[in-house]
DNA sequence: ATGTGTTCCTGTCCGC
DNA sequence: TGCGGACAGGAACACA
């Protein structure tokens, strides 16, 4: 699931136990996930103070008192779930082990941190602080679609001369970081244009309302998951999931939310990927 | 250079 | 209930 903004609640689910504090602990069950981890992870983790959580994308970064960053990627099915914490009321006790639970945190405050991804798409690294945006995996990604560096001529003269889909173009992440499938699904939506209309053939107008409403969709789910954080009373500590009110992504066949439009929302496939969309109010 | 299809894995869901 | 197939929110890679 982890977009943009599900990668941004799980940082801000971990702050309160992860920041500041020394990890006691770092266990880790496999050598790899999509690739091999670091050498000696375990090690290298164990006894270090996390000075700070970062998000660049949809990574997770947390600066290290060795010097070192530790990148973690949640792919498709990384979960991180958080316990031995009270939150509120309720107490999330240490679950049973489970399958899938890769890298295990365990944190000075009693906190123990579990990620647990069962496709193994997820990735951890570890590198430099110092140049740390520079590691093969961040130096190609464009600009944060919440920074000041992407907006309407910087989207402008990225979309010029491209031949492929307006959809597409979003999903590429040299473009803008950290949208997935779901929310370019309801970004065009909201700006009511054809996931099918080339890049470059988007007119500056457009695209100058494409930009806000980028923003607009990705705050609009952050403060979700906000809220989400602050009520959450889940029995497995589980964060960054949290319940979507999605107007086409996932809705094939449902009415069009647009008001006055009676459109029906469809699916068609783009470069293996399913996108929903309306065909009558996204021209 | 740019665009598209394939690939890595496991889990879930749906129809029979 | 079991089985087979389709599908899943990411992204690097190979290839046209």
């Amino acid at each position: 699931m982890p977009e943009l903004p599900e990668v941004e609640t799980v940082r801000r689910g971990l702050l309160p136990a992860m920041e500041g504090r020394v990890i006691n602990r770092a266990t880790v069950n496999r050598p790899d996930l999509r690739f091999p981890f670091p050498e000696r992870m375990a090690d290298r983790l164990t006894g270090a103070r996390v000075l700070g959580l970062r998000r660049r994308s949809k990574y997770i970064l947390a600066d290290l008192s060795t010097g070192e960053t530790l990148l973690i990627h949640l792919g498709m099915s990384g979960r991180m779930l958080i316990s031995g914490v009270t939150l509120g009321e309720f107490h999330y006790d240490h679950p049973a082990p489970a399958k899938h639970d890769h890298v295990v945190l365990d944190m000075e405050g009693g906190a123990r941190i579990t990620f647990n991804d069962a496709r193994r798409f997820g990735a951890m690294d570890m590198m430099e602080t110092a140049g740390a945006d520079t590691h093969w995996l961040l130096r190609d990604i464009g600009p944060e679609p919440l920074g000041n560096v992407f907006n309407e001529d910087y989207l402008t003269q990225r979309f010029r001369g491209r031949n492929t889909a307006v959809k597409s173009a979003l999903l590429d992440q040299k473009v803008v970081a950290g949208l997935g499938n779901i929310y370019v699904c309801e970004v065009l939506h909201r700006a009511g244009i054809d996931p099918r209309r080339k890049a470059g053939a988007i007119t500056q107008s457009r695209v100058a309302r494409l930009v806000p409403i980028i923003r607009e969709v990705l705050l609009e789910a952050i403060e979700a998951g906000g809220s989400s954080l602050r009520d959450y009373r889940q029995a497995d500590g589980e964060l960054g999931y949290f319940q979507h009110n999605f107007r086409v992504y996932d809705r094939e066949n449902a009415p069009c939310p647009t008001e006055g439009c009676n459109g029906t929302i469809g699916r068609i496939v783009q470069s293996g990927r399913s996108t929903f969309f309306c065909a009558r109010c996204q021209r």
